[in-house]
DNA sequence: ATAATATGGTGAT
DNA sequence: TCACCCTATTATC
């Protein structure tokens, strides 16, 4: 589930349940009764996504939460009810209920530490502050794959294992690529589309990378095997020629891309 | 029943 | 490069 949209649609969604109330915290599971403690019966006032952290602030802490992997937080209007699973943290008012389970991180954290995990991380595509100057700057200094760069937070922020694997194809750029060797074109048009795909990303909840002009249906009700050209897709033919798409490893973990729309860089 | 998998990240070797 | 953390769901014996 999680890379940067679903980080930002759930800043979103949870912030208008939740944002001015008083918020009941409370840990199910039991692994974060403390903290959970810490902000109970506080108001929250914000809820901000930063690349893939969460962050709540309430009235006299911050909330930290990275789903990681497998984290995801839901939303139920039956706040009376038993959670059922493992939940780390719950978020209720009278009349709706979030709860957290499997998340990377969950911690109460001071304002200061809050901005502190931010200023670590690379531009947002999905922020007004996420600059094509920043991603470039970031760009221009290393020496790695851009597949590589695209899923370290401090060159991008957001961007995951799905997004790299299709920016990368809707941008013809092999993904061994040297970050570095990238024309400015190139990088203007990768930054671009990034931003574009990520405010598509949150629009419809999932993500959809592929041209709506190559759909039967639209692409809000896209079916899962049509809505992505390269994630996944080893061993089938790629949507825009007659190859192969081909799966290799890149930055410990798998990537897939087409040989033919993606050449390998000459130099 | 047990294993493998997952859109992530860290810390040790 | 690997092991590991978190959890739920699906695949395999």
């Amino acid at each position: 589930m999680p890379e940067g949209h679903t980080l930002h649609r759930l800043a979103r969604d949870l912030g208008t349940d939740l944002v001015d109330e008083v918020v009941h915290a409370s840990s199910p599971q039991g692994r974060f009764s403390a903290g959970a403690a810490l902000v109970d019966r506080q108001q929250l006032t914000k809820a901000e996504a930063r690349g893939k952290h969460l962050f709540l602030w309430f009235d006299h802490e911050v909330a930290h939460v990275h789903l990681g992997l497998i984290g995801v937080f839901r939303r139920t209007t039956e706040p009376d009810t038993e959670p059922r699973g493992q939940i780390r943290l719950r978020l209720a008012t009278d009349t709706v209920a979030w709860d957290l389970s499997g998340p990377n991180v969950c911690e109460i954290v001071t304002p200061e530490q809050a901005s502190e995990i931010a200023a670590r991380l690379g531009p947002d595509p999905l922020r007004r502050d996420g600059t094509l100057k920043r991603f470039e700057n970031k760009l221009v200094a290393t020496s790695r794959p851009i597949g590589a760069a695209l899923l370290d937070q401090t060159v991008v922020a957001g961007v995951g294992n799905v997004y790299r694997a299709e920016l990368l194809f809707l941008e013809g750029i092999h993904p061994e690529t040297r970050a570095d060797q990238l024309s400015s074109e190139n990088v203007a048009a990768l930054w671009a589309r990034t931003r574009s795909q990520l405010r598509r990303g949150v629009r419809l909840g999932r993500i959809v990378t592929r041209n709506p002009a190559e759909l039967k249906t639209p692409l809000d009700r896209a079916a899962d095997d049509e809505r992505l050209y390269a994630y996944k897709r080893a061993g089938e033919p790629c949507r825009h020629c007659d190859d192969t798409i081909e799966r290799t490893m890149l930055a410990n973990r798998k990537m897939w891309h087409c040989p033919t729309c993606q050449p390998e860089p000459t130099a």
